[in-house]
DNA sequence: GACTAACCGAGACGGTACGTCCCGTCTTAAG
DNA sequence: CTTAAGACGGGACGTACCGTCTCGGTTAGTC
């Protein structure tokens, strides 16, 4: 998904060793998880999974981009779009999926993602198409559903809407002052309810 | 505000050197510009003081609160707390100075020190407690007297309001996909607005 | 010689730079001479040698040891062992080999090597082993076939004789209160002869 | 005696602290005992000694004159000049006093002044006329003196007596490699004696 | 007895080098 | 041609001391 190179492969020569492909992976968010992204390093993924590093380097361009797809190669990506013909129904589904995706090691990984888009400009244009801007589309497709079957006002602004959500989601996934739980996410269903005709 | 070290200073020794202080802050604040904070590091901003490095892990932990000195040292962090007797006036008002109080300039701070909290939980527990929190307690008295007069559904999740508005802020300095502008401000005090009694 | 480090090389890796040791040799050698061994810092051996310090920690574990190096890689660490039947003649032979080893450059080596063996045991270690003991053993093997040959009296103290000889001569190098001269080895050649039979 | 500072004292002001004077040579010499000269730093005495480090740059150059002084203060530096009208019973005293002044710690003491001397040529000045030229005259004055009762050849070269002397002695200090004891003593008188009339 | 100059402890200052860590690149032998 | 291994030039790290500079406070004379 992250991959730059096309694999042809009736050149002759090794192929991409697939083994140490899931090696890096995971060695990557193996270390994430003990020691934190700041201690994070291509030579510790390297050793740790028994690796050159130059195989890191020519396959990923930085270490962001070996834990931004150890992330999106896991499950943990798939998002249903619900369309059950009640935006209430709808979003409860949609959130409770969302929910159901984020543990505390998913945020941990998320905190890190996002510490590194801040920093690497280039990195957050993919970070933001991979996974930003894909899950923003996904609850806009929702809630644009819901306008056309006039379960919100026509005029309602989504955008704002969308970014009334995530921000909370993310706001608490950063700040970690409050966890995601089912309460917001019935808070959130109501909050966005409330711009329903009357 | 964010000095640790508590200086009594009837001891003997040299003091101080305000001088070097200032430089430091200032230092860091135009490395920041010029060149990222990923570029940052202690020894450009000791050098563009003219300071030793000593001087700079004397006073503080890491480069980032050096930065969130330099931040909060600036008046952009005054935030007055309006009181008109209407809950939208005082909202409006408070949306207002806080849209004024944050340029790019200030975006561009408030994203380096996200990053370095979300890397170093040390620091996270600083810039929540200088920053985060205070905004929220500020923005939470609004809504709490807004509340008291009735103005706001007595029921009302006032926590939750704030991650909301919040949220929002933060989501869109740091993912930087739309404008902080007067129109969100609007949106925002509608969206609390509906949470009136009726 | 001095390597420390035994290098097989079957196994896979880059080698080690020649040229990049070379030039540390050849830049320790020249910043001695012109700033003296005090003044002389790893980070401007590495500077001037145009390489990572780090290339310097790898193969030397002081930087006595890489002027060390310089200096018995250097030509002037042959003594040829005399041998011609006649004990006066060996020693009249090897003192003038010594001598003529023997500048104010190498005398200014030989101090800094000295000062630094004061300091460092690890390092006198190496230094009496590689250069030391081995100048000694080998006066030491001149005399021996001078008591063999019925030269020196059977019952002389052949160490006392190297203590002596060995004592003058780094006394005159490293007190310079006189130089180490022609009418200098003389006057050894004859106190050595006095222990003769008769 | 080895203070620079010419001390009139008519004019007002507190006078030197001798109770500071004291314990900065006592905290000199006992942290080069335990951690060696190399670990030795100002810093480090002055903070034994309980002092501020101004008052040791106040009273002296470097941390060697420290050493240097604290070195000759001790007694050990007391050379009686026998004078017996023997000879070889002069220079067994003599040798017998040089003997007993020095024990290891004061070997220790000698290897680091040396260390100093051969790095720091200012220092090495001092160091000279202090301490080795004070000895050389010493033992030139023996000699001499057995010169003018004909114990000695007329046209013996004292110098290069006394270069052997010192440089066996000096060289057994820096080099370890055997000990000086009453042997090699005897030793050196007997070469010594060798240049008699016969 | 007050004045005053020098000394004292503490400790901050600008600076230099340390030895380490990692970066991203390059060069091997093996497969 | 890829791989694991590992050396390379480079840059920043955080630390240790250097020698200097202020501080408040003490001490001992001279006036």
């Amino acid at each position: 998904m992250t991959e730059q190179k096309f694999i042809d492969k009736n050149s002759p020569g090794r192929r991409r060793n697939d083994k140490s492909h899931k090696a890096i992976l995971q060695a990557a968010l193996e270390l994430l998880e003990q020691d934190g992204y700041r201690a994070l390093t291509i030579e510790a993924i390297a050793a740790r999974a028994g690796v050159g590093k130059q195989t890191i380097y020519r396959w990923w361009p930085s270490k962001a981009a070996v834990v931004l797809e150890a992330f999106t190669a896991n499950a943990a990506m798939q998002i249903p779009l619900p369309d059950t013909g009640s935006l209430r129904q709808d979003l409860q589904e949609f959130f409770a999926s969302t929910l159901h995706a984020g543990g505390e090691r998913t945020a941990l990984v998320l905190r890190s993602l996002m510490a590194e888009a801040l920093l690497d400009p280039e990195f957050a244009d993919q970070f933001k198409h991979i996974f930003i801007y894909a899950r923003r589309n996904a609850l806009g497709e929702v809630l644009t559903r819901g306008v056309e079957r006039g379960q919100l006002t026509a005029n309602v602004d989504i955008d704002f809407l969308l970014d009334l959500v995530y921000g909370v989601i993310w706001y608490r996934v950063l700040v970690q002052h409050a966890a995601l739980n089912e309460e917001l996410m019935e808070q959130m269903v109501d909050m966005i309810m409330r711009y329903s005709e009357k």
